[in-house]
DNA sequence: CGCAACATTGAGACATATCAAGGAGAGTGG
DNA sequence: CCACTCTCCTTGATATGTCTCAATGTTGCG
C-alpha cells in the first residue's frame, strides 16, 4: 500500500486511460485529487458490498471483479488491465470484490472527488462512458460463453480472448500473441469458465494432446495452431 | 413500423429515460431528430453484425437483446423494459440482436444524430453513463447466475429479479409484485439461463408442487411464499 | 371445432461435478 | 545442492444434474 508521487506526463497509460481526454492544464489538477497505490498479487483493493470509497484506473498488472455466492462458489466478472478503470462511480455501494492478481499498480481517487471533477469535465466523462459500453459488450459475450458454450468451447474461447487481451499494447509480459503467461492460476480460470478446476485441468491436456497448444510451465501457453482454437471456441460475436 | 408525433411532454417515460436530464427547451430540440416506431411482438429492430444505424429509448413494451452462437443456440444477453435505452452509440456495428418480446414502443435516432447532440449535452451523457454502469452491474449479476448457480437457483433468482423489474412504475400489466405475467415464452426464459426448455418447465412444476409459486396462465406466475424463493435463490449480491 | 404452437412429462444418455489419490514445481532451510 | 514441504496441478473412478429424444397434453386462435 505504499503511496508514490509520479508524474501523468510519464505514466504508461497516459493515452489509453479514461485521461487521456484530458490537456496537460487538466491533468494538473486532476493529479491533486490522485494517488497512486500499489497492489501485491493476492491484495483485494475493495470488498462486494462496501460502501464505494474509490475509483481507480489500473497503471500496471492485472486485477480480478469477482462475485461470491455465500457458500464458496465464486464467480470472476471482469478482468482489469492497464488503463483499465476501476470501481462504480454514481453508486454507494461497491458491486464487486476487486483483487489483484498480479502485483499492481493503480491511480486511485476518492469516489466524490472523481465524481466532482468529472462533472467539470464532460470529455472525461465521455472517456469513462466509451470505456463502460465496451465492457458492457464484453460482459456480454461472456455470458453467451458461460450459457451456452461446452466446457471446451469455453477454454477455447477463453484462451483466443486472453491472447489477444495480454498483447494488446499495454500490457507488458507477452512476447508474441501465440506465447504468453496467464495472470492466473486454474481456479481462476475455472471461476472465470464458470467450471471445476478438474476440467479445466482436462480439457487443457486434451488440446495439448491433440497438438493445438503447449503447456510449460503452470501458466505459460504456447498456442501452436491458432486456426483450429478459433473454430472449437464458436465465436461468432 | 408505423411513425407517429407524439410530443415529449406527454411521454410515458418522459422522467425515466435519459431525456430527464432535459428541459423543455432542449427537449424541443432532441424531439427534431427522434422518431417514434412501433414494433410488433416478435419483431427485430436490428442484428448483431448489421451497421448501427439507430439508438432509441424504450417507450413502451419489452424486447430482448441476444447473442447468436452460428448453430441454434442463443443467449439473452439483456432485457429492456420502459424507460431503457438500447442500441450502441459510439461503436460502427451492432453488437447484439434486438427484438421485441411484446408489442413495443421506441423513440428512436439516428446513432450520428444523437451522438452529435449527446455531445453538446454534457447532462444527457451523464444520464447514459449511468444506465450502463447500472446494466453493467446487472449483467454481472447475471454472470453469476449463469456461470455458478444450478438450474433451480437459476429459476428462483430469475422469478425474484423479473417480478421486481416487472412491478417497476415504468411498467403496466403486473398487478402486484407477487402476480404477474412473463413477457416470453418457456423458450426465452431457457435462453435467459442457459438451460433448455424441458429444465425450465420441470423447475417451475417442481416449485408448483413444492408450493412456493402456482402457474395460471402459460405465463403467468403467482408468487405465494417469496421468502423461500429468495432462499433457494442464493442471492447474495 | 380443430389446428398449430407451446408446454409438460418420461426414459435414457452424456457431460461435467465430485471424491480421492498421486505428481510436479517453487520456495525454504539444512 | 539436496531433501522437505506446501501448494498447485493432473489423473482416475464414480456420481449426478442437465440434456436429448420422444411422446403426450394443453392453450389459444382462426
Amino acid at each position: 500500500m505504499e503511496q508514490v508521487s509520479v508524474a501523468c506526463a510519464t505514466c504508461a497509460v497516459r493515452n489509453q486511460a479514461i485521461c487521456a481526454a484530458l490537456d496537460s492544464a487538466e491533468l494538473t489538477a486532476l493529479s491533486r485529487i490522485r494517488r497512486h497505490q500499489h497492489l501485491s498479487a493476492g491484495q483485494t483493493l475493495a470488498w462486494e458490498g462496501d460502501d464505494a470509497f474509490v475509483v481507480a484506473s489500473v497503471t500496471s498488472g492485472v486485477l480480478k471483479l469477482t462475485k461470491s455466492l455465500g457458500d464458496g462458489r465464486e464467480q470472476i466478472v471482469g478482468l482489469a488491465f492497464p488503463a483499465d478503470f476501476i470501481g462504480r462511480p454514481f453508486h454507494s455501494k461497491t458491486t464487486n470484490t476487486v483483487t489483484a492478481l498480479t502485483d499492481t499498480d493503480i491511480c486511485v481517487f476518492r469516489r466524490s472527488d472523481f465524481e466532482n471533477y468529472a462533472s467539470d469535465h464532460p470529455q472525461l466523462e465521455r472517456k469513462l462512458l466509451e470505456r463502460t459500453l465496451a465492457e458492457l459488450d464484453r460482459a456480454r459475450d461472456w455470458m453467451t460463453r458461460l450459457g451456452r458454450k461446452s466446457a471446451s468451447e469455453k477454454i477455447c474461447s477463453f484462451l483466443i480472448d486472453i491472447s489477444e487481451r495480454l498483447s494488446a499494447d499495454t500490457c507488458i509480459g507477452a512476447t508474441t500473441a501465440d506465447e504468453f503467461e496467464l495472470p492466473f492460476g486454474r481456479q481462476q480460470v475455472a471461476d472465470i469458465l464458470g467450471l471445476t478446476i478438474e476440467t479445466v485441468s482436462r480439457q487443457l491436456t486434451a488440446l495439448k494432446r491433440g497438438g493445438l497448444i503447449d503447456l510449460s510451465g503452470r501458466r505459460t501457453i504456447h498456442i501452436l495452431d491458432r486456426t483450429p482454437l478459433v473454430e472449437a471456441a464458436e465465436t461468432f460475436a
